[in-house]
DNA sequence: TTAAAACTACCTACCGTATGGTAGGTTGTC
DNA sequence: GACAACCTACCATACGGTAGGTAGTTTTAA
């Protein structure tokens, strides 16, 4: 992968998070960029294909490191999940700001079909993902909860995306801290 | 407030919350509702002023339905609480709607102004109805928790508006009932 | 070794379509 | 005669995407 197209999907990527993918125009990206629309086209032939390649390298990002983390013996439940709170702690530093797959599922009606498996798949990923550490944490006596461990990290990972969405419009940053801090009470 | 208009919301509202606020056009209300798009916007001059007008009509049926409840001394916390969670259940019915200030908070950049400072009070009415149940139920001791209200009340709404995003994207209902149960048993 | 061929990244210019919105007219009703 | 609800026709802008060309680099083969 090009220097050039990497630009292009961190650039477009920032604009999705921020402003929405039906608002974000092959133009906004070339700008930023600083090259020409359809030098932008070259390098991704239609928005379908760019949005797919966004979140396929959100999703490996993502994989990449969870999996790194879930296979570390030296690393405990308690581990696990404050790697797994700390992106969403940094949205607290952006207020404009959401989670890829938040954002793409806000508006998954107007996307191509080829946009919604991924985002589908990314959802599920992490669901399953937590549901596992979840699990393991209680096996090791680590974590305590009374909730089925499916149930429970649905919620969890609902709440997290959820408090990303109100964040936005009501200027109120500290919910991230505090909802994370009531979830970290609920498993004790 | 004439036939039409009132049409012209009921549409309105409907395509935001499947599609959108920017993905939906004069040209689809005009469509639905049967009419042609310059007479759409003879009653709503602009979209900013449609999206208001929606928006204040939304808050509106919320704030006087959880009034009358809030007000009546023969319903306890546990009947808000159901009356509450009542619309949300509805929306397992219909996998890609969700709730109207949920849709717009989405894509809260790249709204006209007007229109955010009515979302954001959407989000605050909506913490602040929930946070007064809350207090007054842990008060008559008929609800149970350890969190602060204005905390747990943050906590809730944001599941709640986070469960119908990821809904819409995973295809899979039942995590509305469950987040409601798990949420019901937090209080107990 | 070197020149033709192929490829890459980028450009300007353009196209069809859809958008929000305007101008101005018609019809029917208080 | 004023007004409301609706219409046709239009406008400027922005969109995703295409056509076709240029400059520079890389590959290939005599």
């Amino acid at each position: 992968m090009n220097e050039t197209a990497v630009k292009i999907l961190d650039v477009g990527q920032e604009l999705i998070q921020t402003r929405g993918f039906t608002a974000m125009s092959f133009q906004d990206i070339a700008s930023q960029v600083g090259i020409k629309k359809p030098s932008v086209i070259h390098h991704f032939p239609s928005k379908a294909n760019l949005g797919v390649a966004l979140i396929q390298r959100y999703r490996d990002t993502f994989a990449s490191q969870l999996d790194a983390i879930r296979t570390n013996p030296d690393k405990n439940a308690w581990d696990a999940l404050e790697f797994y709170f700390s992106p969403y702690l940094q949205f607290a530093a952006t207020p404009e700001k959401v989670c890829l797959c938040g954002a793409l599922s806000g508006e998954v009606t107007a996307l191509p079909e080829e946009m919604r498996v991924e985002v589908k798949h990314f959802m599920e990923d992490h669901q399953k993902w937590l549901e596992t550490i979840l699990n393991n944490g209680r096996k090791n006596d680590e974590l305590n909860f009374n909730e089925t461990p499916a149930r429970l990290s649905r919620m969890i990972f609902n709440t997290l995306q959820g408090t990303l969405l109100v964040k936005r419009s009501t200027d109120d940053m500290s919910q991230l801290k505090d909802v994370i801090k009531v979830i970290t009470h609920m498993l004790k």
